[in-house]
DNA sequence: CCTCAGTAGTGCC
DNA sequence: GGCACTACTGAGG
């Protein structure tokens, strides 16, 4: 008769975050990880306020400190922040459901200096109609730079440039990529 | 500037 | 299943 497994052997079962933190000039940088790859990049005003993030987007998770682990990780994402010269080259381990990872792998198709409207997008997934669930996919995307949101605008720019409310931290980026690359070219 | 309806996906009950 | 949200859009004040 086989025992019940201890406690211990069931520990293997738990989802495992290890996450690592940087400060660029836009705010505090934390990149999350498990076993398949990245599962967050968060950026917030603080480390405690982008910790409290992750374990909000990951509650059933243990999350685990790694700085040394994560290091070169968080060092690529504060590169790119700096000055993004080429996209942000992370495995990832996309967490969503089939549409949110659909929208996001369209988003990491919009090359670097570039932009695009939600409702572009939306017709390039084959869900010409599902224009706000491509706004909600966006909303809702823990890979902030990797799946470069800050691509896609509002169809009418004026009414709105990328977060019509709230955190607008992204909205430098776009410009940064275009300067970055002006720089490069000339 | 404003509101409004139509819209599709998601999360919570 | 229902209901209430949206980093949307286009039309109409």
């Amino acid at each position: 008769m086989r025992k019940k497994p201890p406690r211990t052997d069931r520990q293997k079962d738990v989802d495992m975050l290890y996450y690592g933190t940087g400060i660029s000039d836009l705010g505090t940088v934390l990149v999350a990880s498990g076993a398949k790859g990245v599962t967050a990049v968060l950026i917030g005003g603080s480390r405690p306020e982008v910790i409290t993030d992750l374990e909000s987007r990951f509650p059933d998770s243990e999350i685990v400190p790694d700085p040394l682990g994560q290091e070169t990780f968080v060092q690529e994402v504060l590169t790119y922040i700096e000055a993004p010269q080429r996209d942000v080259d992370l495995k990832l381990d996309l967490r969503g459901t089939a549409f949110q990872r659909k929208v996001w792998q369209a988003v990491q198709m919009i090359p670097l200096g570039t932009t695009t409207t939600y409702a572009a997008l939306a017709a390039l997934i084959g869900h010409p109609k599902a224009i706000r669930a491509v706004g909600n996919a966006c909303t809702v995307n823990p890979y902030a730079f990797v799946v470069p949101c800050h691509r896609v605008l509002h169809s009418n720019p004026a009414l709105s440039f990328g977060h019509h409310r709230g955190n607008d931290r992204m909205r430098p980026m776009v410009a940064r990529e275009l300067e970055t690359l002006r720089k490069k070219n000339s």
